[in-house]
DNA sequence: AAAAAACTTTACGTTTACGTAAACTTTATC
DNA sequence: GATAAAGTTTACGTAAACGTAAAGTTTTTT
C-alpha cells in the first residue's frame, strides 16, 4: 500500500518533477484516470503508480502510445478470458526481446565509453609529461629569455 | 577496418534498414559528413560507424542532438588540448550514470514482468481447470441436455 | 470579504524526426 | 540513345509531447 490514498495534480507533478501540464496530457492520452471532486482531479494511488511507470517508459524509450498499449493490455487481461491471457503473455515475450536488444546496447556502449576513457587517460598523461619537460628545461637554463 | 571504404546512400539505408530521407536528415544535422562525387554523397566508413552509433543512441533514448554534442566533443577530443580532455571525462562519467539508471529501469522492469507473466499463468491454469471440470461434468451427465 | 494560490478549459505555438511529393540531374541498363 | 534507376534539392506536411498564454473558477490564506 501506498502512504496516501489520494493527490492532487501538483502534488504528483512536484513528486515525479514534471509539469501539471504533462500530467493533464497525459490523462487526455488516456494513461491516467483520475476521478473528480467538483472540476479538480483526485489522482489515486494506481494513477500515482501508473505515472511512474510511464516516466519509466520515457527513460526506456518507450513512447506514451507504447505505454498505454500496455496498460490496457493488462486492464483487459485482469478481466481474464484465456485469448487476453495468452496475449498477454505474448507481448511479454516481447517486451523482453526489447529488453535484452537494450542491455546488449547498453553493454556496447560502456565498452566504447572504457576504450574512449582510456584514450582520455593516455592522452592527459601525454600532455603532463611534456609539461614537466618544459618546466623542467626552464629550471636548468632560468636565463634563456635574458640571453636575446 | 571495415569491408568497404566508401558507401553510397541507399546501401547505408539498405544495411541499417533506415529511409535515405533519414540519413540525409542526419547529415543535414551535422551526424554525418559524406564527401562528394559531382552532387552525389560518398560516405566513408567512419561515417558507417556513425550512422550505427546514432541509432544506437535512438534505441537508447538519445535524440540527435544528444548524439551529435558526443560526435563533436569527440572530435574535439582527438585534438586534444588538456581542457577538452578533461570535459570529454566528466562526459563520460555524466553517461554512465545515465547507463546506471537505465540498467535499473530495465531490472525493475523484468521484474515486474516476471511477476506480471507469472500472475498470467495462474490465471490461465485456473481457466483450464475450469475447463477441464467442465468437461468431466458432460461425459458424466451427458443427457442432461436431452433430459430437461 | 479581499487577495493570493491552485485549479480548470481552450487553444494556438514549438521542437524533433522524419514522410511525402515535385521537379530535376546523373548513372546504369537495354 | 532511350529509358529506367538512383540520386539530388526544395519545400510543405505530420505525429508526438508537451509549452505557453488567456480567461475563468474554486480554494485557501490573511
Amino acid at each position: 500500500m501506498d502512504i496516501k490514498k489520494t493527490y492532487s495534480i501538483s502534488e504528483l507533478a512536484k513528486e515525479f518533477d514534471v509539469t501539471t501540464r504533462s500530467v493533464r496530457f497525459y490523462e487526455d492520452q488516456g494513461l491516467l484516470h483520475p476521478t473528480r471532486r467538483g472540476q479538480t482531479r483526485i489522482f489515486s494511488s494506481k494513477d500515482r503508480v501508473r505515472l511512474k511507470l510511464i516516466l519509466r517508459g520515457k527513460r526506456m524509450g518507450f513512447s506514451l502510445s507504447e505505454t498505454k498499449e500496455l496498460f490496457d493490455l493488462w486492464d483487459e487481461t485482469l478481466s481474464g478470458n484465456e485469448k487476453q491471457l495468452l496475449l498477454m503473455l505474448n507481448t511479454l515475450a516481447n517486451k523482453r526481446e526489447q529488453l535484452e536488444q537494450q542491455k546488449n546496447d547498453i553493454a556496447q556502449a560502456e565498452m566504447e565509453m572504457d576504450t574512449a576513457e582510456a584514450r582520455c587517460r593516455e592522452a592527459l598523461a601525454e600532455l603532463q609529461k611534456k609539461k614537466r619537460q618544459q618546466e623542467k628545461a626552464k629550471k636548468e637554463e632560468p636565463e634563456s629569455m635574458e640571453q636575446k
